[in-house]
DNA sequence: GAGAATTTGTGAATAATTTCGCAAATTCAG
DNA sequence: CTGAATTTGCGAAATTATTCACAAATTCTC
């Protein structure tokens, strides 16, 4: 790789993925930048830029064949094989993602679930057992495990973040509302928090009126 | 408004609003550009060109007192108020997120929540009722509720989104993998996917191995 | 109270991102 | 087979965003 590709070309790869894929489950089978960038709202040019960092992909007059784009962006988001994720907190939302069926057919399995509370470690959450916080580290080394998503108390997000660093964890999902300070070239840290969206949103919303 | 506020800008403030608070419930009273950038990751300069938007809010040698940034923005992100928010479709998801306190105190009270499920409907989550989807428009019409969270199936989501929006719903945060169509001067969109942001992370972590 | 230290707000410079525009390749219509 | 229509990839131009750098205001130190 000469110079990086710039992060926000990378942010719409998934979408690019995604929406490749809803079209080819659909039966198309080929595809072009102006119609991916109507379906999306982005400009045509825009997706041919972001594409043409990583190759040549498509055809003058035809477009791109839908399924070898996937193929291509599967190896570029290193989607061509699966990966482990923990959950760590298995509260609302926890156990919400452990039961989501939407993550698998994705590529991402949900391997280990954790809980400080004694009434939840121990059960069950489908076929996942609910294992001991005190575990971490042990249980992502041993398992391998690179990615982890955090839907803990916000209280205790900065301090169960910090041992996942110590196992070895490469990416975390932030659910907290807590801005996590973490070594910025060890893990990838990704934040969704529903407040600041909405509160993105009640920008606009009041503005109108 | 003169020239409208770039989107990024806005986008930006509900970190600073939120962390402002988080500042003052730790008993802190004033804070610097320096202080705020050096705890987000974010340059001091791009704080006070971002502030510096809206107005002068600082004090030179002193910073910002936090109580009073926190007012500003509030006021900026039109959080002076609280606001109404509807739940579509109360699953795994919809459930996590109706059951969560941590909404209210932020100015966002979950008044309505609905599925079509006849299981679902009629029964209760906490306090609130889950309604039927077929009585979407007239009751969200009647509520005034002009922000809702998006929680059904894939499947289902672009036609109840349309319903959102003939119900006069201008604020639309969608949880579900599609990317919705929808008019962009009425409905303000938002989406929160785990897989896009999950995959977001693979690029980077698969290429450091 | 004088001088050093902080810190803001902002114009200017720099950097990053997006859009434009077009040659080249390909397909389509008849 | 010919001319019109599509569509890509990419250099150049335009636009947008971030950082720099500094005067001015304020506080802190002794
Ligand atoms: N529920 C939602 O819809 C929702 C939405 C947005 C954000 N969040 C955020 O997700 C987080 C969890 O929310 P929730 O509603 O699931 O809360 P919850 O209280 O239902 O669940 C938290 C779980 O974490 C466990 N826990 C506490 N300390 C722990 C530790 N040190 N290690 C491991 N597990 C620990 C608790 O035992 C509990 O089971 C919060 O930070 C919240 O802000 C939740
Ligand atoms: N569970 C998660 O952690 C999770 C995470 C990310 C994204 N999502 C997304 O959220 C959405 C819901 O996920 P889930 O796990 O809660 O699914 P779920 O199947 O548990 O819940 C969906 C609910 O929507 C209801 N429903 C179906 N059609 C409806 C309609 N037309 N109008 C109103 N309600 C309707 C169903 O009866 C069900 O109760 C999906 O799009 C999924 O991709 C879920």
């Amino acid at each position: 790789m000469q110079t990086p590709i710039p992060d926000i070309v990378v942010s719409r790869l998934p979408v690019y993925f995604q929406t490749l894929q809803t079209m080819q489950a659909e039966g198309q089978h080929t595809t072009s930048s102006k119609e991916l960038g109507e379906k999306l709202g982005i400009s045509a040019a825009q997706i041919r830029k972001d594409l043409s960092q990583f190759g040549e992909f498509g055809k003058q007059g035809t477009g791109y064949i839908i399924s070898f784009l996937i193929d291509q962006l599967k190896t570029i988001l290193n989607m061509d094989h699966s990966w482990d994720v923990a959950v760590i907190g298995a509260g609302n939302l926890g156990k919400a993602i452990a039961h989501y069926h939407g993550f698998a057919p994705q590529g991402f399995n949900i391997k280990l679930v954790f809980d400080t509370s004694p009434d939840l470690i121990g059960t069950n959450i489908g076929d996942l057992n609910i294992l001991d916080i005190d575990e971490l580290i042990p249980c992502i080394k041993k398992a391998g495990v690179k990615i982890a998503m955090l839907t803990v108390p916000d209280a205790a997000a900065q301090a169960v973040a910090d041992e996942l660093v110590k196992a070895g964890i490469e990416g975390i999902l932030n659910y907290t509302s807590t801005p996590l300070n973490l070594p910025p070239r060890v893990v990838h840290l990704r934040h969704s928090d529903p407040v600041s969206q909405l509160q993105h949103m009640t920008y606009y919303i009041g503005k109108s009126k």
